[in-house]
DNA sequence: GATGAATGAGCTTTCATTCAT
DNA sequence: AATGAATGAAAGCTCATTCAT
């Protein structure tokens, strides 16, 4: 049986992932915490139980998909492929959660990045997306290790891979792309690589 | 001697400026219109005889700022030069306005491209930016005839250049980056040359 | 004890009542919500809870005087009385209504009748004053069916009926009357059972 | 030539007409010194030339409205006619004014009758409306003097007399009447005529 | 833990009126 | 007389957060 520590870590995570989706769609300040407790079904002033504030629950939620988007990666990393390959996996990955989870993606580009003040405190730099950041991290110094890819500044090449995809999806969501972003794969890889590899 | 015309236009784009600067640095929905009088020294009413509502004086925005951009892309494209030259010529007018003028690709990216509700009515697609989005066609496709550039979708080109440029522009305000970024000219001419030609 | 709903409801009347001498007194743009609030110590923000804006409490209180008014003329229109008697009651219980409770027919002719707008969504035609106007079309039908009142269009009756109340009402609120309301009975009912009867 | 004063006093009294087509359309309240200013294609600063604010606006607007009305009325009354044919005359004149000048007939519903805070200082009592107001008395003292009216409360038969025409119009404006004015002529003066008639 | 009424500061917007030109 | 920019107080409404139950 569950414990009462599981029962609200459950809680929690029903909370964040009904708000992740609100805050994706509608933006964080045209979401309110009385739409949040509305959508579960709770009330207003239970939900602070659970998290003492808007910016806290921001935060967290932006940890929980850092962590998500990490361990995907990760299984990329951890496979026995080409650097070549593996910048496809990713490719594929992040498009393939910007279809079926499009409010993960949506929370990153129009959430996270976009309200930076929200986030001053308690994820200055990089801290909340660590473990996303860190993946691709490693996704370049091995290819750089194994001589697939150039020697760059690791942020010269995670700008031009995160800019790219985020940019990609931006423009999906905007409606503006053409084509699915299936059909870009190829391209996508093929410029990314161009551009990292030696 | 100024006319009454010129005088309004005059003080139209000083209230512009003010609030370019303040949403920019605080965000649309934390910069309110007695923030913006404030600034102006001028009566809150009174910002309402040269703009009709917050929204439309956002919208006014992000069109002069697409202008200015395009205006600066124009200069390059119109330049004698080869593609590859063009192609570090746009990076650095746009890293240059980056550093002389942060607010204007701030709010190119922190409240144009973050609050897409603000921009629904009268901005869809890319109305708003179409004198800056048409000068990147226009390098692209100049590139594709002159047999520089690959000849691929050009959205996928497009991502990869703006989205590229805008992610290293963020790194570089959330003081992550360890460089200047003019210092990444190099590698990024590089990176997206690479990438983009043939 | 009371539930939780009653409790509500219970101050949703409050602030309803509240609002109703508000309204009648100074005006339906002459009160405001905060206004409303100070006279019930309670907090603007609070009111939202009961109403979701000044109309639709406006139109609740049209409600509440409708049916109020209705079922006091219900009881004259099932009492068992001749039709002059029962013209002299309605007239009587119009003004005793003005007298001790002239927050009443002042709203309705000073809020509900003269701000149209306001009531445009939601009170077509006499939606909000239904149960009102259907007694005292009850009670011409009657006096036709029972052959004591001619047989004329409704609305000539009660344009009659009800522009002559109300303009009496009027004439008193503005200090016009020379004599009490009660001392115009007589004559009233007379000119009214004149005009009215076969 | 039109002097000086002419001049201005015709100016009035184009704003005075403008003012009260919008006023009796859209209501006191709502309607803006610049709406007026703007639909006489005037400046605001302007309009506080010819009359010191929007509510000695309001109350030029009636005495002008009265004293047109009491016009009319006078040559009813000074014609050699029955107190029966007067009674239907004023009923005519007044459903006439209503159909071909609804303006003026709404104003003093629906701004003078309803917005007596605005009329307080300056129109007490029947101050503004006392041109109009005397030849109801005369019509009605002339029916008493000859015989034709039963001799009661003035005020009793005023208002018989004006809440019904205005009940009348106002069920009109509200879209509520089955038939046009003009086919209740015949109904409301026997009504009226039954009621005050010895 | 759960509820939702209550608070109150703050937001965008409006508008009668004034005043420099 | 004419203009319209400028003022500033005030309105309706929202919402994160608290708190009594």
């Amino acid at each position: 049986m569950l414990t009462k520590e599981d029962k609200k870590q459950l809680r929690k995570e029903q909370i964040m992932q009904s708000a992740l989706e609100l805050f994706a769609s509608n933006g964080f300040y045209n979401t309110t915490i009385p739409d949040i407790a509305k959508q579960l079904k709770m009330s207003v002033g239970n939900m602070y139980n659970y998290f003492k504030s808007k910016d806290i629950l921001a935060k967290e939620i932006i940890s929980f998909i850092s962590k998500y988007l990490g361990m995907e990666l990760k299984k990329i990393n951890e496979s026995d492929t080409t650097t070549q390959e593996k910048t496809r996996k990713i490719i594929e990955v992040y498009f393939t959660i910007a279809k079926i989870k499009p409010e993960m993606i949506d929370y990153f580009l129009r959430v996270y990045l976009s309200n930076r003040e929200v986030f001053k405190d308690g994820c200055e730099g990089m801290i909340c997306v660590n473990e996303f950041v860190t993946e691709i991290m490693i996704y370049f110094e091995e290819g750089v290790a194994c001589g697939d890819l150039r020697d760059q500044d690791f942020f010269s090449a995670f700008g031009l891979f995160m800019g790219y995809l985020g940019g990609m999806v931006f423009l999906k969501g905007e409606d503006i792309l053409p084509r699915e972003l299936d059909e870009y794969i190829d391209d996508i890889t093929n410029n990314i690589y161009k551009a990292l590899s030696v």
